[in-house]
DNA sequence: AACAAAGTGCTTATCGGTGAATATGAACAT
DNA sequence: ATGTTCATATTCACCGATAAGCACTTTGTT
């Protein structure tokens, strides 16, 4: 399960330090691709498996699903964590997600997301993430 | 499978490079053809025997299916990628997709697909996909 | 035969990715 | 408080992938 935040800063090349509490549960090889909210998002391989097996199934006719494919496969890329802990992350992805010095990297249960230190301190700081109010939202979910 | 985005740009002939990290997937010897949204596709040579299956399928007997049939098998070449990590893209092909200077190679699962970079972005600035959507599938897909 | 156009192959320079070495800092035990 | 260990940050050097230019070969045309 993966949990918690970290901050950390992106070297010159763009590489990244993946926190050592998540590095086991992500793997030594995972994936990142872009995510909502103008984040990344990080699946170890099982998860991600999991979901190509899915995409695959889409059919290639309809163009709602080839636009949906084509988000997630074109903005996916295979990382591998060297063995300083380091990962790349591709300079398309870096432009999507704003990355350039300070990151954030948190862990969502099944899978992690990475920010730009910035837009992350200022998400959480947006009244839309109020806690009460995400509670009365949960209610509807049943929980 | 074939994921990512890379850019690269033709040579004065129409040749471009195949990113290195789809070269080993694809295969040396590859087939592409004119593909959906403007783009040309490119299959390996398993991935194409697997598509010209589901063509045959296809009814004689309907128009739409005749057209579309021949829309993917009329465009279709193999290409070989050479020492150094090019292939040539026929210039019918060229054509159609307005292939020029620079170009943009994605990995979208079976198959990848050869956009002309501005095509590309302009394609990708279009609310092709809203970020509501995305997450309406992902949730559907049980990510 | 002469020429143009298209395709193929080679060479070189540059840049980005990769790995190593070292420095800094936090956590912990003595 | 001091030293030890582990995690992270920073810098540097090297190597391979790519871009670009040029030359040669093949093919088709006049």
């Amino acid at each position: 399960m993966l949990i918690g935040e970290y901050e950390h800063s992106l070297d010159a090349k763009g590489r990244l330090i993946m926190p050592a509490k998540i590095r086991e549960d992500i793997g030594e090889k995972f994936i990142i691709t872009k995510g909502l909210d103008g984040c990344l998002f990080g699946f170890s391989q099982n998860e991600w498996t999991n979901f190509e097996e899915k995409l695959k199934t889409l059919p290639l006719t309809n163009k709602n699903a080839r636009d949906f494919v084509r988000f997630f496969l074109s903005g996916a890329i295979e990382c591998e964590i060297d063995k300083q802990g380091r990962f790349l992350i591709a300079s398309n992805l870096r432009e999507y997600a704003n990355m350039e010095k300070e990151a954030v990297i948190i862990g969502v249960g099944t899978r992690i997301e990475i920010w730009n230190k910035d837009k992350w301190k200022k998400y959480n700081s947006e009244e839309n993430i109020s806690a009460d109010e995400i509670a009365e939202n949960m209610t509807m979910l049943g929980i």
